[in-house]
RNA sequence: GCCCCCAUCGUCUAGAGGCCCAGGACGCCACCCUUUCAAGGUGGAGAUCAGGGGUUCGAAUCCCCUUGGGGGCACCA
């Protein structure tokens, strides 16, 4: 095999947000290209018009961005020129190289002008499910007269481009699955590479593109497998040389079938409004279908990208299991630095505040104060509202029955809060800190015979509305002096209240 | 229906003839730590390596068959 320079690509279609499976086979071709020196490159199939949009197309942009899949070459976006020596990367802007090249297999007699109407060719397909045999192009106008094609263009009718599929077998050495063979009878007949209007279609543009950018190596989803005979033919019609193919395994639904929007989330984007972190997603994608062979399993990008190699790539489709994404989230905000998370947070308590869950934003200075006791608590980002928000919040209520610890009646829990009250009060004149609030709460409970933790968990009920918090002593000096005196007494009320009701 | 691909704990995987009566991780359970919740630590349950035939002194690993699953078969990508 001659040596060639490494270049992949990705070539995404615009017809809907950034789905995880486009954004893994990204991410593996941008792993295959770093690991190897080689170039990553991005292109834009936009060919199916009624379907691509420039929304889809910032999303999946955007997406790959987030992620740190950085392109070598790709097109021009937002007033940003296009990078590399082969633009336009915008098939859609290409359609003068394609043009030629459908010319040149038409002139050579390796496509044919086909005259069938959809609904003709759908009535084919009918008949052939009817008959329970395998959906085939007839081959109908292969072989028209002049005569007959001129009568055709009389009518009006306007023909698609169909490529000669031939026969024999076609086979190739795929990267990670070894030798496959196909024959081409099983291709379902001759195919349309160029549309009645004009238009290019997928089978015909990737492989003049593909061509054309000097593509050496294709890593894509095993979804297409099947197609690549079909792209190989045409390689060769064109005289141009065939890069090499390496087919990943499908990610899958629980079912264990082709990830869908259906049955899983799919939008890249979902995930990081969620919370998750890109440092978590990308070091889980690069786990799904791919291992080190050892037993690492926390990897930046970076380290992705040393280790990186098409031949650990796994055979059989792999599920995506959430759980284990968000744990390794986890993971990843656990390694944040406390100033980096309370920038990645700042976004999701806007959002909180948006949706009235939170009344006020906190300052940097108390986000920061938080982060030791917040940052090992944090399954997503999206959680720091429902983890802290109470500290936000105008007021809580706490309702009496779940002031009440499980071991104690309302008079014990009234006559605690009370105590506890007042031993705040006094203690935190001067400064409010969290070593000098527990002896003598811990003192207090000695005194009266109570568990710490049940007049801790009344406090923590009292000042949060909740039962889970973080350390109650971090979380009262979070809530400073005057805000925790003034939601004890509104739980003592409200407890005193219930009494007499 | 036809073609292609795949097959190790529920899930992601290690394993490339003896190191494996199969290792790690997630999840689950228990215990420890502990004011709650987490995090962390320790331990546990969990896979007759889909089944059946071969090959071999020896197979999760090689071959064949069966079964199961998936993908593809558009004037979508």
């Amino acid at each position: 095999m001659s040596e060639s320079p490494i270049r992949v690509r990705i070539a995404p279609s615009p017809t809907g947000p950034l789905h995880i499976g486009t954004a893994r086979t990204a991410l593996f071709n941008y792993l295959f290209a770093k690991r190897l020196g080689g170039t990553f490159i991005l292109r834009l199939e936009d060919t199916d018009v009624a379907r691509s949009s420039i929304a889809f197309e910032k999303d999946i942009l955007d997406g790959l961005h987030w992620l740190g899949l950085v392109w070598d070459e790709g097109p021009e976006v937002a007033g940003e020129a296009a990078r590399g020596p082969h633009a336009p990367y915008r098939q859609m802007e290409r359609l003068d190289t394609y043009r030629a090249a459908a010319a040149r297999l038409l002139a050579e007699d390796k496509a044919y002008p086909c005259y069938c109407t959809p609904e003709e060719l759908e009535a084919e397909r009918k008949r052939a499910e009817a008959a329970k045999q395998p959906p085939r192009y007839s081959g109908r106008c292969a072989r028209l007269t002049p005569d007959e094609r001129a009568a055709f263009e009389a009518e009006g009718r306007r023909p698609a481009l169909r490529f000669r599929v031939g026969e024999g077998i076609v086979a190739f050495e795929d990267l990670v699955r070894g030798r496959v063979e196909i024959e081409t009878t099983a291709l379902g007949g001759d195919f349309v590479i160029v549309r009645a209007d004009g238009t290019p279609l997928y089978h015909f543009t990737v492989v003049v593109d593909d061509a054309a950018m000097e593509i050496s190596h294709v890593i894509r989803g095993e979804d297409h497998l099947s197609n690549t005979p079909k792209h190989i033919l045409l390689f060769r019609a064109l005289g141009f040389r065939e890069p090499r193919f390496a087919h990943l395994p499908l990610i899958l639904n629980p079912d264990r079938t082709k990830m869908s929007k259906r049955k899983s989330q799919t939008a890249v984007a979902d995930y990081r409004d969620q919370g998750f972190i890109r440092e978590a997603l990308v070091n889980y994608l690069a786990l799904l279908g791919w291992s080190t062979g050892t037993e690492e399993e926390i990897l930046s990008l970076e380290e992705l990208a040393a280790r990186f190699d098409l031949e650990s790539v796994q055979k059989g489709g792999a599920v995506f299991d959430r759980e284990r994404l968000e744990w390794l989230n986890g993971q990843w905000i656990r390694r944040l630095s406390a100033d980096d998370l309370v920038e990645r947070l700042r976004p999701f308590l806007a959002r909180d505040l948006d949706a009235g869950r939170i009344d006020r934003l906190p300052t940097d200075e108390e986000l920061r104060a938080l982060m030791p006791v917040v940052q090992e608590r944090l399954p997503t980002l999206g959680a720091i509202g429902d983890l802290v928000g109470f500290l936000f919040v105008d007021r809580v209520d706490a309702e009496p029955a779940v002031l009440v610890p499980k071991r104690w009646d309302r008079e014990t829990t009234l006559t605690a809060l009370r105590a506890a009250r007042d031993v705040i009060a006094s203690v935190g004149r001067v400064s409010f800190e969290a070593d000098e609030l527990e002896p003598p709460l811990r003192a207090l409970a000695e005194e009266r015979g109570w568990k710490a933790g049940d007049l801790f968990m009344a406090i923590r009920v009292a000042v949060t509305g909740r039962t889970a918090t973080p350390p109650l002593f971090d979380t009262l000096v979070a809530l400073g002096r005057e805000r925790t005196l003034g939601r004890l007494d509104r739980a003592i009320e409200r407890l005193a209240a219930a009494g007499v009701a």
